[in-house]
RNA sequence: GGGGGUGUAGCUCAGCUGGUUAGAGCGUCUGCCUGUCACGCAGAAGGUCGAGGGUUCGAGCCCCUUCACUCCCGCCA
């Protein structure tokens, strides 16, 4: 028999009544009466009360232990009376009367309080202390259903005939893409290693060695700064690649993975049916103001220039004339909020940086607001119609130039399904972002430069780097989008050497370049590469999702925080001169 | 790199228009209590008001500098 316990501290049923048991875990509560006292004691599967008075010989040392000090107790199991069942736990119709106990590990006195179980603790606080953090009960259930999907997710990939695989955590820098983490080398002095910002050369090289699917839950590194949804440092991705495959093949492993997934861990909410809607990039950036749409909030943003081109509301008219554009959201409903709210509105603009928030409302007894009174009643009409506004309802109207203007007018949009409660409750709504294009122009210059990854293929590949302005060539690249967020990125990818090059030529990199630092993929490609691609998905993501968390690091066991520190371990730290000089490093 | 927010007891916070001795809840400690399950009751201890400087008769509060944490922009598949 186990020296520490016979039963866990969740195991216990009306029908062990009677049972001499053995128990070890921590002390959750204490409930002292003088004369009686209860102990729930707490361990990774549930709570037990144990329960004593001055008969028992232990009374003394238990009344004096402190919470979240570890103990084994023995006792017998009994029954309890019929007003004393706790109907709120799963043992509450028994309790242990305990006659023994051994104190396994004293706690001091806590530095914060777990049982209590507050969500109110500071970051700093919780990250500080976070193995008492991760006593408390969410982010326990947390971690415990990250472990769930991670089985899971391991099963299905499996199931789909993906091999899993490791890659290395020691690579080479690569020039493309985040800032890297870089490991010092001591046997090659100046020479340093990287670590992956993701396995995406290996998994290249695992196609063209003939391993046909790859799958691996792979931890990626990436020296970037943190946002709610986005660690710093460390991730991980189901990062898989396929052999012989188009862009549908890819779309169907993902949707595959995620019907499967949130049908198992989100079973009550509402899903997008597979196969997923496909928004083309530029059609996201102009219905949705943003290339990762929120699908539960039903307005949409359009474009409406044309109907101000030349018209007499002066301001839309020229911003207009002079290569701006006006975008206008339908809201339901609205026509008859006061004139306070349309200042907020308007203030909201403001406080982006944005000249304000045009409105037309559509009463019952005609279109009102200061935009409605100074155009003409055909130009109304035509605003109605391309918004699909109805009476009650009103329009409002962005206007402004360039990217800035564009992705404001996704920020209205998002206000407004806030502000008026449109999101859609208890869903998931997934789509596929596509068409992404190849090339962007540069800030400063306008000269062609990779948006994304360059290894991707160009849609029409060779043939349209030789023939298509770059600025107008779209990639095979595509974003799956859930509920606002971007759960992952994939791509077709470039598996010829000739159009490689062409790719990176036109983006101002000289064939020496490719191969100097591409060597190991163009190496490979020189030997027969199968047509692949594949794609990931942020995993903490995903897991952030599922137990509809804000911040990412609700899920991760052992987050950064916004710095990229670990104050637990004391990460980064400062190292001894001889290691230093070991690798070769001098600090200035 | 830039912008916003926060910083007061071990924890979470309140603190008015600048005014006497800086408060609450929880936790801790002490005492009482035999059916609680966030037990209850009584009491006590606990403060460099993030740090430094300034204005003022007087600063937790106003000003300047600085540090820490956090959210966002930049950045980032």
């Amino acid at each position: 028999m186990n020296q520490y316990r016979t039963h866990t501290c969740g195991a216990l049923r009306a029908a062990d009544a009677g049972k001499t048991v053995k128990l070890s875990g921590w002390v959750h509560r204490k409930r002292d009466h003088g004369n009686l006292l209860f102990v729930d004691m707490r361990d990774n599967f549930g709570t037990t009360q144990c329960v004593l008075d001055t008969a028992s010989p232990v009374f003394q040392t238990l009344e004096k232990i402190r919470p979240e000090s570890v103990i084994t107790v023995e006792g017998k199991v009994v029954l309890r009376d019929a007003n004393t069942i706790n109907p709120k736990m799963p043992t509450g119709e028994i309790e242990v009367a305990v006659t023994a106990v051994t104190i396994q590990s004293e706690a001091d006195v806590l530095p914060l309080q777990v049982v209590a179980d507050a969500d109110d603790l500071s970051e700093e606080q919780r990250l500080t202390y976070r193995f008492l953090d991760l006593r408390r009960e969410k982010p326990h259930a947390n971690i415990l259903l990250r472990n769930r999907m991670t089985k899971f997710v391991r099963d299905r990939m499996w199931d789909m005939g993906f091999y899993e695989f490791q890659t290395p955590i020691l690579t080479s820098s690569s020039p493309e893409g985040a800032r890297d983490y870089l490991v010092p080398s001591r046997v090659h002095k100046g020479e340093f290693y990287a670590l992956p910002q993701s396995p995406q050369q290996f998994k290249q090289l695992l196609m063209v060695a003939g391993f046909d699917r790859y799958f691996q839950l792979a931890p990626c590194f990436r020296d970037e700064d943190s946002r709610a949804d986005r660690s710093p440092g460390e991730f991980y991705q189901i990062d898989f690649e396929m052999s012989f495959v188009t862009q549908d093949e890819i779309f169907a492993v993902g949707e595959r993975l995620m019907t499967d997934l949130f049908h198992e861990f989100a079973p009550t909410a509402t899903l997008s049916e597979a196969p997923f809607v496909h928004i083309p990039f530029a059609e996201s950036m102009l219905t949705y103001g943003t290339d990762k749409p929120d699908l539960r909030n039903p307005l949409v943003i359009k474009d409406v220039s044309e109907i101000f081109r030349d018209s007499s509301f002066g301001l839309f008219a020229n911003t207009v004339g002079q290569g701006g554009f006006v975008r206008a959201i339908r809201t339901p409903n609205t026509a008859a909020k006061p004139r306070s709210w349309f200042d907020k509105m308007n203030a909201f603009a403001v406080e982006h940086d944005m000249g304000g928030l045009g409105y037309m409302t559509l009463a019952p007894e005609g279109t009102k607001g200061p935009i409605a009174k100074n155009l003409d009643a055909d130009r109304i009409q035509q605003l109605i119609t391309v918004t699909g506004a109805q009476t009650g309802d009103s329009i409002f109207f962005i206007c402004g130039k360039g990217d800035k203007t564009v992705k404001f007018a996704g920020l209205v949009r998002t206000m407004f399904g806030q502000e008026l409660d449109l999101i859609e409750k208890n869903a998931f709504r997934f789509c596929w972002i596509t068409d992404f294009p190849f090339y962007e122009p540069n800030e400063e210059t306008g000269a062609p430069e990779f948006s994304h990854n360059p290894f991707s293929m160009p849609q029409g590949e060779m043939d349209a780097l030789l023939n298509q302005d770059p600025l107008t060539i779209k990639a095979y690249q595509f974003d799956m989008v859930c509920n606002g967020y971007e759960i992952l990125s994939g791509a077709i990818r470039n598996h010829r050497p000739d159009v490689m090059f062409k790719a990176f030529e036109i983006a101002g990199y000289g064939p020496e370049v490719v191969k100097e630092k591409f060597a190991g993929l163009l190496n490979a490609f020189r030997y027969g590469a199968p047509p692949h691609g594949g794609a990931a998905f942020g995993f903490d993501r995903l897991v952030m999702l599922m137990t509809d968390e804000s911040f990412i690091r609700e899920v991760i066991a052992f987050p950064f925080n916004q710095q990229a520190q670990d104050l637990l371990m004391h990460a980064p730290s400062a190292v001894t001169e001889k290691q230093l000089r070991e690798v070769h490093i001098k600090l200035r």
